[in-house]
DNA sequence: ATCCTAACTTGGACTTTGTCTAAGTCAACA
DNA sequence: TGTTGACTTAGACAAAGTCCAAGTTAGGAT
């Protein structure tokens, strides 16, 4: 995480404690927050973070790359730190939960020139749906 | 269309005039709506017709399968009338517009047991991302 | 054909998620 | 150590969606 608060500083941004507590936060943690969530841990380390700083420091880290936006249902969006490794998501359609997985193979592959109407195509994202052990157990 | 009116009576809908506007709405378009998009043309239909109801009329589509909804971006979420057939989209980065495309193979092959972590998956959504030709011509 | 009733619809209040702004604060360079 | 433009703040605002009590109605029963 020193390497990315390093990197950020190398990019001209002013390391401000809200910035260092927000990348913080998500470095700490390996599940996938939404904002209200990396908001409220970052309260319990810098209790007068406010919100609206919580939202432009992740859509900074979202601009330069390092953290990753996901949009899995419709609700709030979630933040993946794990930004500079290749993956998709496997999302339990009961409790929402979220794990990082790495199919094989090169998905743009899948689609032919036919399928892709002009598009300049750069990439793909997969959700995986299903079932997570423990909401299989109880329906 | 009919076909779908005739399915959802078969399953105990009350077919009110509400319901067969929404669903006349969802199968003239073969773009994908937002709930307010499907609201505003549904209104010019029926005047009276509440955003509750829409939005009730939508969920119940979802529920019985016949309609897919697709988030996309972190915005409204959109209904795609084409659930019988499965596909995939591919999203404009410049300006959000969607196409459905029919990529190869099955993507859940792709998903070794190994990167399943005990989840019964079964399906699979796959977001292309690209700019259409418009955009990639006027950056 | 008319009645009855559970199912459906309505408008508006409310919630959640996110954006914007004006005024105040502060990190980093000189 | 001073200066300044970038950053932060609280709160108003907006968009998307949910919920509720009261009113309406489709379709089976009579």
């Amino acid at each position: 995480m020193n390497d990315l608060l390093e990197r950020l500083r190398g990019r001209g941004w002013r390391l401000t404690s809200q910035r260092r507590v927000v990348a913080e936060v998500l470095d700490g943690e390996h599940v996938h927050l939404t904002a209200d969530e990396v908001h409220a841990r970052a309260v319990e380390r810098l209790p007068e973070i406010s919100r609206a700083t919580v939202y432009n420091t992740l859509g900074e880290l979202v601009g330069l790359g390092e953290v990753l936006e996901v949009a899995t249902d419709g609700r709030a969006k979630r933040y993946d730190p794990n930004a500079h490794h290749a993956h998709q998501h496997l999302v339990c359609s009961g409790c929402g939960a979220i794990r990082d997985v790495h199919p094989l193979g090169d998905p743009l592959a899948a689609l032919p020139a036919a399928e892709r109407f002009g598009f300049t195509v750069s990439g793909a994202e997969i959700t995986y749906r299903g079932l997570c052990p423990d909401c299989a157990n109880r329906p």
